[in-house]
DNA sequence: GGGATATTGTTCGTACCCAAACGACGCAAG
DNA sequence: CTTGCGTCGTTTGGGTACGAACAATATCCC
């Protein structure tokens, strides 16, 4: 067996082969297994093709892009936004303003709260990214239909919703 | 504007606004968005759930979970099929055989190679994940119609043969 | 006003994550 | 038989990633 081909449907007929009388939800596994398969391959495309040009990290990226899209954030929305934890996020606004590309101002109202604000070479960074970026996305998903595209974004939106009801 | 509104939706009028006379494909924006979102949720949720209570990690699990279905595994095929860098599941294969449920053996053969094992211990944790893992995976999908869910599955598909593809 | 309670961002500890450099090993051409 | 090239797993260095504990600040309730 040459190598790659230890993804998905080798991977499947194997589990089948090792589980097939246990009471096990193949449709449900096989989703879940090939939703972080395929998330892992578009976050690492669009880092090598991308990003990587511009010393900057995923992360990094999503953090720039959300501050951007909201004119600024506060820290605890960010994570919010971004996905990530605030604990997560500190370190990365930590590189991002040694970066020179993020400015940490703290709250004059409530002194809790720190807001985030893009420089001006953060928000050249994130106009240059931004449409290159979209093009690598669009690359990805040109194989599939736009009827097969809309019902995958609408399945993964109830993945999304049913953990964050489940959440307690 | 109430928190929890910083996802998805939101965002994406967010980016409309923002964006919205720049020629960008938004469908294929919203379909790369979801797709990590959803990625993030699950994992999160299945390592709540299921994977903390026996302190082990989510890359952790697939590393043991990759060598149990194929019956043993050298490093290079163990962290293709995990999908994961061999750098990185150097440190994790450190992590589970201080754990003891993993063995490292050099080839005998090709003294280069190294052949992961599960211990004994490590056959009775993955037996014992395995069923809960399934269950959670069920219940993260069981908001999505059987048909729906078959799409969502090939067009995820689609996205990592592409990558695969242009892999160069 | 003052004590209990909640919320904010940070720190800490542990673990992942990967590209690049590295040393050990295999292999084939001369 | 040795020299060169390719492949293996590991190490290195910088950067996430998160839960829990933390100090500072805000707010509520009497």
């Amino acid at each position: 067996m040459k190598l790659g081909d230890y993804s998905l449907a080798e991977s499947e007929e194997a589990m089948r082969a090792k589980v097939g009388n246990l009471p096990i939800d193949f449709a449900s596994a096989r989703a879940v297994s090939t939703l972080y398969r395929a998330a892992n391959a578009a976050r690492t495309k669009l880092t090598n093709s991308v990003l990587r040009e511009h010393d900057i990290t995923w992360t990094g990226w999503v953090v720039l892009w959300v501050v951007w899209i909201w004119d600024g954030l506060e820290t605890r929305r960010a994570s919010e936004a971004a996905g990530i934890s605030k604990a997560t996020l500190t370190g990365v606004v930590n590189t991002l303003v040694t970066r020179g590309w993020l400015d940490r101002a703290r709250g004059t109202e409530d002194k809790r709260m720190v807001n985030l604000s893009l420089t001006p070479a953060g928000l050249e960074l994130v106009q240059t990214i931004f449409e290159k970026f979209n093009a690598v996305e669009a690359q990805l998903v040109s194989q599939i239909s736009p009827e097969r595209l809309e019902e995958m974004t609408a399945g993964l939106r109830q993945i999304v919703e049913t953990v964050e009801a489940t959440r307690d």
